[in-house]
DNA sequence: TGTACATCAGTGAACGCGCGTTCACTGATGTAC
DNA sequence: TGTACATCAGTGAACGCGCGTTCACTGATGTAC
């Protein structure tokens, strides 16, 4: 009974300044990991940025492997939500499009906070262990929104099976199924495994050219070469600008 | 003149003592960077590990800075030369055997070494930039292999151009033309804007399957998706098995 | 409404650690005459 | 072949720094009667 009325009352001051101060410490803890990188990031220079003696912090953070662990979440979800919200301006039909402004979104995040997105995709922390149970509904939302996107299509007749049963082995095929069913999808293998591919290949792509990969100065044009890549991509998908896109309609040249 | 003579001079006991520590101070940070990551890299441990006092190692290395350095042309080549043996294998005009064999390359290194790899492909290392002077050539040594393959295999006639024009603008041309003339290139535009896609989506991939990205126990046959994957990669770059492989010729299903 | 007690935020000192880098030095190894 | 000098490898102490984490503590804020 008093359970219930804690649950249902309105958080107390107390509880709403430890909330805030938790936001900061987050908040502090995403610039430190901007300027310095998730290896360097320290507890004790949060504290200082918040204006507290070091030990203060342990009163809102266990210590630094869950700063990294929030860190963690706070970046999958933002990333996340702008996922959504840039498929989420284009009609559910428009399959190419969602895809492109998936694809898009992904860049676009990863290039205004490179460090974030080298904490989620870069090389792992030394000495860190994301915890599992924490994080990996944070960290499979792109991937379900790019099948529940390829998915929609393929329900929709709006995609083919690609001819890879040579390469589709039955082990893999297994894993396929595995997964299909853990996500609730209609695609078939080929498909399926291309829609993996996809995903790696976008963020091969992104990574590139967060990381500086590319040399200096080798593409002028990063966002026109991007464009290509998400065509292509989209293409391998089976989501061909000719079946999908209102525009310009280009003839096939077979051979 | 006394220049010639000692340059063609054998080492002496001393040089060649010199060459030995610097190379044991290579293979140290390589195991040091391999359990403790790039960013923990520190000349006192691998001091300790060399039985010497902690300053005496910049005898041999400037700083820091330069250790990694070091390391990283160092990994460079040792991926560089086992991508060239593995392409070495297979007759000049298997292009899509030599395709397989470089990318397996790449992703066995990757599998075994997977600190080094980080320290090339993953996130920067907080702090230090590369001497572009020094790294560009050894860094670059996978992607030529890659180019002068799918280049060999357009003037050999074994490659289409494929219809991209409509995402290939002014721009992005320009650039690919730089790159063209750079490398001593004949593929057209693109072949090389896919071979580019083509590069970053392989070490996408491997990346994903170094790094972790994939859940634990998500793919129980990580041969089996790469394999699958390569495939599909091989037919997006027109080296299709259809046209190259000497094996079971798989009818095409256009849509 | 007022008092006694519990809870919590934040302090300050401390522990023990590792780091990069400099510097004057000791010996051993090489070189020139 | 032998001696005087130069070069080099390695030492040990030191500087100044930052880190994670613990612990006993002081006050302020809340809660129960």
């Amino acid at each position: 009974m008093p359970q219930t009325e804690l649950a249902v009352k309105p958080p107390t001051p107390r509880e709403r300044a430890r909330a805030r101060t938790i936001e900061d410490i987050v908040r502090l803890g995403r610039e430190h990991l901007a300027v310095h990188g998730a290896a360097a990031l320290s507890l004790r220079a949060v504290a200082r940025d918040l204006g507290v003696v070091s030990s203060a912090v342990y009163r809102y953070v266990e210590n630094r492997e869950e700063l990294l662990t929030l860190l963690l979440i706070d970046a999958y979800n933002e990333l996340g939500d702008e996922v959504d919200a840039a498929v989420a301006t284009l009609p559910v039909t428009d399959f190419a499009g969602r895809f492109n402004a998936l694809g898009s979104a992904v860049r676009r995040w990863a290039l205004r906070e490179p460090a974030r997105y080298g904490l989620l995709f870069g090389s792992p922390v030394p000495g860190y262990q994301a915890p599992a149970e924490r994080t990996t509904a944070p960290g499979t939302r792109v991937i379900y929104a790019l099948m529940a996107l390829l998915d929609g299509a393929y329900r929709a007749g709006r995609l083919a099976a690609p001819d890879d049963q040579a390469v589709i082995v039955p082990v893999l095929s297994d894993d396929l199924e595995r997964i299909r069913s853990g996500m609730g999808l209609a695609v078939p293998d080929g498909l399926l495994a291309r829609g993996a591919l996809v995903w790696t290949s976008l963020f091969g792509a992104v990574s590139f050219e967060v990381f500086g990969q590319y040399g200096a100065g080798t593409f002028a044009a990063p966002d026109e070469l991007f464009a290509h890549h998400l065509a292509v991509l989209a293409e391998l998908a089976g989501l061909g600008q000719s079946s999908q896109r209102a525009g310009r309609q280009t003839a096939d040249h077979p051979e």
